[in-house]
DNA sequence: AGCAACGCCTGATAGC
DNA sequence: TGCTATCAGGCGTTGC
């Protein structure tokens, strides 16, 4: 699933191919893709702009456009942007398509429709798409006394603190279990019994994962590929996640699965202790 | 306000 | 073999 790492290399690999680029037409075959404005109005107001640059912000994709409007475009679960020639095979489950004006297309593939997209002027986007929730950037703006004020003020689970986007931005389960393996923190901690020193461990540690995955452009565990259709790496590097029963990297206890709050969570119960009342 | 459960979706997999 | 049930989970919504 695209997190943040994800997201980030979709990002960076789409900047070498459009901007500059034109719409020429777009083809929306499902709509409930398009979640503002309704699809034909989408359409007619991207049509005849040009990509100026692409931000990220958390795990959605923001593509600047001439004149004043931005695209916003969220991945969810399996949500695939690639860039591709005209003549390339489609792939199934291919929701719209980006006619560019160079002969080139950009393709939305997602096989469970769960993905997102939004248009609108620049000044009104982050309202549209609901973005003005969004709390820290891990990898850019986290500071870390704040993280600490703010574990102590919450009682939730940690692991569900990581995955709440308006504490930090771009976590989802991936990340948020390979974190809290690597800050040797278990997963069901409430977030405001955990010391000054384990918030710093973890912040520390969110920060190593995330450049990590970023560096190992992405972990394609099941749907993930990149802006060109290429697979990640950081899968290779998973400690606990997707692990279940596997011996655990650090003391070779089977690594555990649990439900927390309706997603999965995989950690090492020997390095990852819960706290003794 | 904080927190948790549910719905949205399809393909892979488990179980009968 | 072929069917059905379950699972995967990000986020918006709903309700406690």
């Amino acid at each position: 699933m695209p997190e943040l790492p994800e997201v980030e290399t979709v990002r960076q690999t789409l900047l070498e191919f459009l901007p500059g680029r034109v719409v020429t037409a777009v083809a929306v075959n499902l709509a409930r893709i398009i979640k503002y404005p309704a699809a034909d109005r989408f359409v007619a107001e991207l049509v005849g702009r040009r990509f100026l640059t692409i931000d990220r912000r958390g795990k959605y994709l923001q593509f600047r456009l001439e004149g004043g409007y931005t695209l916003v475009i969220h991945l969810r679960m399996t949500g695939q942007l690639r860039y591709a020639a005209a003549a390339d095979p489609l792939p199934k489950h291919t929701h719209v398509i980006f006619h560019l004006d160079n002969g080139q297309q950009l393709r939305f593939t997602d096989l469970r429709q769960f993905g997102a997209m939004y248009l609108a002027p620049d000044d009104q986007i982050l309202q549209v798409a609901n973005m003005q929730r969004l709390g820290w950037e891990p990898l850019a703006d986290f500071p870390l006394e704040q993280f600490q004020a703010l574990l102590a003020r919450r009682s939730t689970k940690i692991k569900n603190l990581l995955l709440d986007q308006s504490a930090i931005a771009g976590i989802g389960n991936i990340y948020a279990d390979e974190g809290l393996f690597a800050a040797s923190i278990h997963p069901e901690t409430p977030a405001n019994r955990l010391s000054a020193t384990q918030a710093a461990a973890l912040h520390a540690a969110l920060i190593q994962v995330l450049a990590a995955g970023v560096a190992m452009r992405g972990t394609s565990f099941s749907d993930y590929v990149d802006g060109l259709g290429r697979s990640g790496s950081f899968q290779h590097q998973l400690t606990v996640y997707g692990r279940e029963g596997e011996p655990c990297p650090r003391c070779g206890q089977p690594i555990l699965r649990i439900k927390i709050a309706g997603r999965s969570a995989h950690f090492c119960p020997d390095c990852q202790p819960r706290l003794n009342s």
